[in-house]
DNA sequence: GCCAACGTTGGC
DNA sequence: GCCAACGTTGGC
């Protein structure tokens, strides 16, 4: 069991919009960077936690709880020629990309960016670090539990 | 396999 | 829209 933040801009996909979908889940894709997808590939694994992050907004931060619904498996989009996430060194028999399942779990209370920054206890978590721009990150349990108690949702919440 | 040029991310 | 940081590309 790990824990995870992921990072969506909001105008593509919000929490509020995996909330409202069948299941509560949504399909992540899109990954176009190796460093992100292998954590997907590699160390993601259904039952995790993840914190749903919105970035590229007017107030970027943590939206809401969530938890990995599937393992990982190869991103439809890069197969698309029509698409903007088509990767012509991808066939189905050598994918190069991959997917995974996210499922919304419960929203807390908003956690801007530039609050996290003021809390001792996040100052090592890897999207505050300078220069930072990895769309998936890892986060540890005491970072995890942290944030959780800052947005006042229960220990357990994201337990499958 | 080096590394300059280029592209992208994402907060501000 | 700016630009710092960083990843990727491709010539050599």
């Amino acid at each position: 069991m790990r824990y995870w933040l992921m990072k969506s801009e909001p105008d593509e996909v919000s929490f509020d919009d995996v909330l409202a979908a069948p299941h509560r889940t949504t399909a992540w894709f899109g990954v176009r960077n190796y460093q992100a997808r292998n954590f997907m590939r590699d160390q993601m694994r259904e039952g995790d936690g993840v914190l749903f992050y919105h970035s590229s907004c007017a107030v970027p931060g943590v939206a809401g709880i969530a938890r990995i619904a599937s393992g990982p498996y190869p991103d439809a989009s890069q197969f698309d020629a029509a698409g903007k996430y088509f990767d012509p060194k991808a066939t189905p028999e050598t994918p190069r990309w991959t997917s995974i399942d996210v499922q919304a779990v419960a929203a807390g209370r908003y956690l801007p960016l530039t609050e996290l920054r003021t809390v001792p206890e996040l100052e090592d978590m890897v999207l505050l670090q300078k220069g930072s721009r990895l769309s998936i990150s890892p986060v540890t349990p005491d970072q995890w539990r942290c944030i959780l108690r800052l947005a006042g949702l229960p220990a357990d919440s994201g337990a499958a």
